[in-house]
DNA sequence: CGCGCGCTTGACTAACTTCAAAGATGGTGG
DNA sequence: CCACCATCTTTGAAGTTAGTCAAGCGCGCG
């Protein structure tokens, strides 16, 4: 049987479902630093870098991306980084079972975000028909994407992890063969276990071959999308001219 | 902040909140090979080495392990194999959102499972009360565990993941010193993002360095914990002697 | 326009894998 | 009950991939 695991990553939309969360639940809730009330939570503004909240910390709300990009990740006690996703626009933020936050959520362009008091958060949950169900359907998606992510970080070669990961900024930008990349090297390297140098040599490679073109550092172009795919699945890895 | 990510992993236990699922419902559904109904679903024998599912296979029933291990995992076309986790008593087996199953569950040892038609599982869903949110709890509680993975799966070194590893099991059963591990080497290979060889290396570099003990090649005895914990979460990497 | 930070590149190194072979283990049948 | 065989585990030597270190480049911001 031939995996369909990249393909299903490139297709999968995080939090898409949830987007019909506002205007269920209007209450007042003091006011944060740039806050304004909206239906259904306070409308916050977040700087480029800014942190919005950090793993291990006391799990106070709930946040729902309106525009912008944020990393996720978790940190060992060293400093090694890893970032167990981005968040985009409509992705919810911060939910904690119970004890802290399981990671930190930094912002990597100037973004906008809901928030959402945890106990408020939780009686919307309790009370309007149907969330809980369809926050079900986002949380299995999540997980669907994190166990694809597995497969990434524990068995995908490098050049595998750049063509998956470039194959996933375009799925999330409706498959157009323009795509841009906002984070870093660094941010990209901490997503996929490797290096910034990796990174950045890998992309130079795949440039040289004429798979992808970029115009800028943060704008790529997808020139030979089914070499890329078959790259990110695993075959053709050794396709690839040498240096 | 020091990171808690490896304890958080070793205190999780997957859907034990779901023990409770028995006797909600009693249906007839037809049997399948020595299958005898029980309340609440259809219990089933699986051999050790079985598959009960294949990745991608049409999702047509779920399944809450009772007795044995299993594990679940996703291939690469070239047969590159990562285990995204070991199912154990009590955990479910099968929940696809839509389309076939997200990975293959075969089981490691002599194992009793009970099966729930699709269709009826989520009536069951829908009709239990708060049934849908322990599903939801458990689905975070696995996306939590699952994020742990990435860290230790893209970020730590060989000997961290070894002892990670060897902590979750013990964890599992009941954090006594002495671990059963009831899968092969390979399977833990798979499981760390690992070969065989160097898992095999690392437990005997572990022996050596009298952090662990084993009876047998399937009984590890934890004689240093705090070692051990300290290695999991990436400190001391380098403190082991040299082979 | 100039400066700084992030990106890029190359040479070297280290960690893990690969390959190969010997050593346990446990299940089966004589 | 023991011997045999297949399979899995263990160990060592050689090979590769990605990481580390170091230096130059260039984009974008002020």
């Amino acid at each position: 049987m031939i995996s369909q695991t990249t393909l299903r990553t490139q297709e999968y939309r995080p939090f898409a479902a949830f987007a019909g969360l506002d205007g269920a639940c209007a209450a007042p809730g003091r006011p944060g630093p740039a806050a304004v009330a909206v239906a259904g939570g306070l409308h916050e503004n977040v700087n480029a870098g800014e942190t919005l909240f950090a793993e291990g910390e006391e799990s106070e709300n709930v946040y729902q991306v309106i525009q912008g990009v944020f990393r996720l990740h978790k940190l060992l006690s060293d400093g090694r980084r890893q970032i167990t996703g981005f968040a985009q626009p409509g992705h919810l933020m911060g939910l904690a079972q119970t004890g802290g936050y399981i990671h930190s959520a930094e912002a990597i362009t100037q973004a906008y975000v809901r928030r959402y008091p945890r106990a408020r958060f939780e009686r919307m949950v309790e009370e309007v028909p149907g969330l809980a169900h369809r926050l079900l359907t986002m949380t299995f998606n999540e997980l669907h994407a994190a166990q694809d992510r597995m497969l990434l970080l524990g068995r995908k070669h490098a050049v595998e992890k750049v063509a998956s990961f470039l194959l996933e900024m375009a799925a999330h930008q409706g498959a157009a063969d323009e795509v841009h990349i906002p984070m870093g090297r660094g941010d990209i390297a901490d997503y996929l276990g490797l290096t910034k140098e990796t990174v950045c040599k890998l992309l130079s490679q795949l440039k040289r071959d004429g798979v992808i073109a970029a115009s800028s550092v943060s704008r790529i172009r997808l020139r030979d999308r089914d070499r890329l795919e078959d790259l990110a699945a695993g075959d053709l890895a050794d396709a690839l001219q040498a240096a």
